[in-house]
DNA sequence: CGGGAATAGTTTAGATTTCAACCACGTTGC
DNA sequence: GCAACGTGGTTGAAATCTAAACTATTCCCG
């Protein structure tokens, strides 16, 4: 077995601090969301994609793309939020096969509220803290990464 | 109440992509130690973060905190671990209270061989896709979350 | 010293997530 | 047509994670 290419201390310095503040960020965010809403960050992903979506419905295999969750979370995911009323699944005329998964407006109401207290912990804690600069690349190295990820 | 601030266009992309971005990157990673190695990412985690102690040990507290885990969670994660013999655990004499948890020989070596593939990883999906420059605001970003975090 | 509050860690129960098996429908090719 | 295979989605059981309660010890302070 060949040596591996070990990361540099620059690189190894950056990738940590990656690992470990994204992860206490979004355990932050949970958290948040969870206490002030009731609502998983998941879950609150998953309101976020269908009020994008037109009609504000997605079918469920796109909705688990966007939302970066499996099928089977998704499935079961849906199925409380759908407890909830916050969204609603009915069948596909065109395919019998597919699901379509709709916000309600009890849902898209439940998203508004939450999105507002949740853009605010996005500023305090991310977006006012680095500078536009860093924040700019953060998005084109995310992008760079999603792009990769789509091939093998 | 007042309007929240949302982000603007820029922001926007930028946030999503990431949060997009390194959900995906992680379930990845994580798909890959599993397969590979029997390991998930926070079980990695907590090799490397022992692994990185003086003496190869820590007390519990201290490592829920480096590897980012609730106590709670630590403790079932560790009593796995152990179970697998990677880790064990033994009281701390100054502090009748705490637990030291060493890495064993043997999971020094499982680390070792896990590291060598997920380190390939992270370069072929992050550190080889990514400006030089990119990577180190990604450090500089996320160590300045880190900072706010570790105030309120 | 003694009692209350804080800290370290575990445990239990309940919620969520994963994994594999599964059903239903659609697509392809003969 | 129809058999084999692929896709869309759900399900149930097992694994993992969270939240709260609990034990044990240490700290603080009058």
């Amino acid at each position: 077995m060949t040596e591996p290419r070990w990361l540099d201390a620059t690189q190894q310095r950056a990738w940590r601090a990656y690992v470990d503040g994204s992860a206490k960020l979004t355990e932050l965010m949970d958290r948040d969301l969870k206490t002030r809403h009731g609502l998983s960050v998941s879950e609150y992903e998953i309101l976020v994609r269908l009020s994008e979506a037109p009609g504000r419905r997605l079918r469920m295999a796109e909705l688990a793309e966007h939302a970066s969750q499996s099928r089977s979370r998704l499935s079961h995911t849906c199925a409380r939020l759908e407890s909830k009323g916050f969204v609603q699944r009915d069948h596909c005329p065109s395919d019998k096969r597919g699901v379509f998964c709709n916000l309600t407006d009890e849902g898209f109401a439940k998203l508004d509220r939450a999105a507002r207290d949740h853009v605010e912990v996005v500023r305090t804690y991310l977006v006012d803290v680095v500078s536009p600069d860093d924040l700019a690349a953060i998005g084109r190295a995310f992008d760079a990464v999603r792009a990769r990820l789509d091939r093998g």
